[in-house]
DNA sequence: GGACGGTGAAACTTCAGGTTGCCTC
DNA sequence: GAAGTTTCACCGTCC
């Protein structure tokens, strides 16, 4: 329903957006508000709060929930919790996922008003709203024409779709706010008379068609040239495309690509071939082993590749957990990269200066425009390298600008291609490397200094436990045996200390009986770390 | 006259987000 | 390209 009565907004504010959320609230209704970026969902939500008079009910409840979702509360995490104060929030990738989630069931029941957030929001979660307020229909991007650049209409409807909800509105209201009159006319001859844009095949991006590609011939889905061909013209990709020729010859260039990374191996006439077999086997493409194993661990070819040069040249340094984090930062699957801003390029050239003996890859010039990559890798690493030597949130936020759920996306990223890394160098029998691996993943879940890790083994102690009894003289599974219970108690309380007697072979009381390892938790005993 | 605070213009900086993998004593 | 932040000059007030 495009169109409807005009609205009556008061004007009470110069901010129309502060106007339009309090006319929401005014009516008794929610909004949801979309805005181009982290720094400004920040600032609308806080603009919103301050002309708020009234605390919300449970406002106070709501802050504490925020707050008590993290360990160290970062000035980010205070802001959202003034702002839930007053029943407004703001959402967006930087927020921990516990305290996307609260923000999320509080506008559920009602709890939060308006959200101000990038476009998290629009896809993915269901969040309806009476309202959906988009302030920001451009976007800055790179790529392209660079600057600013109006978002897809697909992305318009997205958000616009968040108006209304089934259940308790009839109708919901989708509100852009323009920035002039040739803004209006642009506005909504674009989105709200537009048709959507066409939708293009992924297969196009090189990335997807490398991984899909490998996978396809290691699950031996397609055995020739003419399977793949056959394959990828019954693709959305090829009906697009049209031009079948073009086409043949970017899947050249990939197998060959894939061939030289020694992913795959094509039999050529010339091979050792049974001859009764040789037609069935000329034109063969097979996956080796490392193609297998790259395939089913879902990493680009690329960056597998990458991955093993850095292996191969890791025999022959002193390997540090630096090398290793800048190893798996430097790929397309951390990205964004944490980026180096210009007031600290200077900065951060310096502090890799003590690192660079540690490199596992070849570092490019300053004046290749790769190095812009390589630099914000750097910079990745050490915020991951800040988190293995135990400085928490609120640091990493003041230090590096990373914001709590950031830091929390980039460890994952981090630890899955350690994983993949780790897989590979088993392919590759580099035991030694394996060894490191799997130390730098477990204190990169964890996020501990190496000394810990005796003590994490223990079902229900964490960094902040462990960090607590190291200090306290007690620094493995023997002086846990041997310490008082009562000084273990001060320390880090009565159950748990009950329960970690217990998983050390005490029953002080009748305690659970304890699992030997946690869900999920890394084994250190093959490597030699008992 | 100097310290201090408030104000506004100018200069400078930065800019969304998502998924994938496992099984190890 | 534009929002948000920082810096800086300028002005008024106070001691």
């Amino acid at each position: 329903m495009p169109s409807r009565e005009p609205i009556d907004v008061e004007q009470k504010f110069s901010n129309d957006l502060v106007n339009l959320a309090l006319d929401t609230m005014k009516m008794g209704k929610q909004a949801l508000v979309f805005v181009s970026s982290k720094k400004s969902a920040e600032k609308c939500a806080e603009d919103i709060a301050v002309k708020m008079k009234d605390p919300s009910p449970v406002g106070d409840v709501v802050a504490t929930d925020i707050l008590a979702a993290i360990q160290k509360p970062t000035k980010q995490c205070e802001r959202l919790a003034r702002c839930a104060v007053k029943g407004i929030a703001f959402h967006h990738s930087g927020l921990t996922h516990k305290q996307r989630e609260i923000v999320e069931d509080e506008f559920r029941r009602g709890n939060v008003k308006i959200i101000c957030c990038t476009p998290t929001l629009a896809a993915g979660v269901d969040l309806p709203a009476f309202r959906t307020i988009i302030r920001d229909l451009k976007r800055y991007s790179e790529t392209g024409w660079g600057g600013m650049q109006y978002i897809p209409v697909l992305e318009y409807l997205q958000m616009a779709g968040r108006a209304g909800r089934p259940k308790f509105d009839k109708f919901g209201e989708a509100i852009c706010i323009a920035a002039s009159e040739d803004d209006k006319e642009k506005i909504h001859e674009k989105y709200v008379l537009g048709e959507p844009e066409e939708i293009y095949s992924k297969l196009a991006v090189e990335p997807v068609l490398r991984t899909y590609l490998l996978s396809l011939i290691a699950t031996e889905f397609v055995r020739s040239k003419k399977d793949i061909m056959d394959f990828f013209s019954r693709t959305f990709w090829a009906y697009q495309f049209k031009d079948m020729h073009k086409l043949e010859t970017i899947i050249d260039k990939m197998l060959d690509l894939l061939e030289r990374y020694e992913f795959i191996i094509s039999k050529k006439r010339d091979g050792f071939v049974d001859a009764s077999k040789l037609e069935e086997e000329e034109g063969r493409i097979r996956a080796t082993l490392l193609g297998r194993r790259v395939a089913q661990l879902y990493i680009d070819p690329l960056t597998a590749h990458h991955l093993i040069k850095c292996i191969r040249r890791s025999a022959s340094i002193a390997l540090s957990p630096f090398s290793l984090l800048q190893m798996v930062s430097n790929t397309l699957e951390m990205r964004p990269l944490i980026k180096v801003k210009t007031s600290e390029f200077d900065k951060f050239n310096e502090q890799f200066a003590k690192f660079a003996s540690d490199l596992v890859q070849k570092e490019p010039s300053i004046y290749e425009p790769e190095y812009d990559d390589f630099i914000n890798s750097v910079k990745t690493a050490f915020v991951l390298l800040d988190w293995i030597d135990e400085k928490d949130e609120e640091f990493l936020y003041e230090e590096y600008n990373v914001r709590p759920g950031e830091t929390r996306a980039k460890i994952d990223h981090a630890d899955w291609l350690l994983y993949g890394s780790e897989e590979l160098a088993k392919l590759m029998g580099m035991q030694d490397v394996i060894k490191h691996i799997v130390k730098l993943r477990f204190r990169l879940k964890y996020g501990v200094k190496e000394e810990l890790i005796p003590l994490l083994r223990l079902k229900g102690i964490g960094r902040v436990r462990a960090r607590k009894l190291y200090n306290a003289g007690i620094r493995d599974l023997g002086d846990i045996k041997k310490a008082d219970v009562t000084t273990l108690t001060q320390l880090i309380g009565k159950s748990i200390s009950l329960d970690i007697k217990s998983q050390v072979g005490e029953d002080l009381e009748k305690a659970i009986v304890p699992e030997n390892k946690r869900k999920g938790q890394i084994s250190l005993r093959d490597y030699g770390e008992e």
